[in-house]
DNA sequence: ACATGTGAAGCGCTTCACAGCG
DNA sequence: CGCTGTGAAGCGCTTCACATGT
């Protein structure tokens, strides 16, 4: 099911005019097999029709109700170094439903800057923010000493799903989904094809 | 093969003293099953010792060799929005092995700025750059719209990796590999989680 | 005794191929 | 006639379990 969002954002891509795509065209446009795709919203029950193809504005609003992106989730993030700062400024969020609520850093001489227009809590705030602000998600920008201790917080402040992208692998209670975002593991997976070729 | 960046992450996490470990205390600190980690290490010739475990600099090694680690990688960055720049800060790519030898983006007033001590040059010198300089992989941070186009800037100009930022799917020949990294996507499989227990 | 390395079984995802429906 | 929806086959990854080696 990761692959919904993907099929969304080929649906996004989509020219204007286009009301109607056939599995096969939008299996092209993702990169995937036309089957996987049938089976794919099969399983939302989304009705296509035989012989047409799918109704793009339907299928749209059947994978974000899928998605749980009906309603708007709230975000905090902890670690306002470059890429904390680039993420709080990054449009593509909000425009998707997720409103950042709280910005986090141990760093006493980042307390109070603003980004994005929020102002840099300091860590001992983030317990009461995210009860609050009703912070679902958190996203960890620190350095990678740092996440482990960072995490825990988060979970134990009631935060349910992290997106970590800081450089350590980080372990929580099962009743926290944890996605891991490593940058250079990224790179290093390129350097293998590169390295694999060579 | 995907986790062996993993691995070698977990490695570096180790405690400093650590010169052995068994797959049993590596697959605890990755989250994954022994046998996966034993059977993963196997393939890459990695003899362990029996009764003992792996000796842990050694198998960092071997992990390296095997990524193609062993030499550094050149990589351009197209796209200087916070993200682009976040990423050309990032101390976690010069200290794995990839430097950056170039930065581009198509906004004439971005031109000529510097980033983490490297100018920013137009578009139109990609090509060159990526030639002289013996770039390998690509990063786009650019908006969208301008991600295919890049994309086939980057692969005509011998780039064979491409790590993608850019909330759009592109498509480039079969010799370029490419890995799409979305910050939303992200969010959302998180949200599916979210909204999958409510 | 203890942990690796690995056949073999298990499991889930992917793909095929076609029946069913518009 | 075209495209969806789906049983069934295929395939690869994961896990088990134990023989092997130190």
């Amino acid at each position: 099911m990761q692959r919904l969002p993907l099929y969304l954002q080929c649906l996004d891509g989509l020219a204007a005019g286009t009301s109607l795509i056939s599995s096969e065209d939008l299996a092209a446009e993702a990169g995937v097999n036309s089957a996987k795709v049938r089976k794919d919203l099969s399983h939302l029950g989304s009705h296509g029709t035989r012989g047409v193809g799918y109704d793009v504005e339907h299928l749209r609003f059947q994978i974000q109700t899928e998605l749980g992106l009906t309603k708007d989730r709230a975000v905090v993030i902890v670690g306002l170094g470059n890429l904390g700062r680039a993420l709080a400024n990054y449009d593509g969020f909000t425009e998707r439903g997720f409103s950042i609520v709280g910005l986090f850093d141990a760093d006493p001489r980042k307390i109070g800057d603003t980004v994005d227009d929020i102002e840099v809590e300091p860590m001992e705030a983030l317990p009461a923010a995210v009860g609050e602000r009703g912070a679902e998600i958190g996203i960890i920008t620190t350095p990678a000493r740092a996440a482990q201790e960072v995490a825990s917080a988060l979970a134990d402040a009631g935060v349910r799903s992290i997106l970590n992208f800081a450089p350590a692998v980080i372990h929580v209670g099962d009743d926290v989904e944890v996605r891991r975002v490593d940058l250079s593991t990224e790179l290093q997976v390129l350097s293998f094809y590169l390295h694999r070729n060579e």
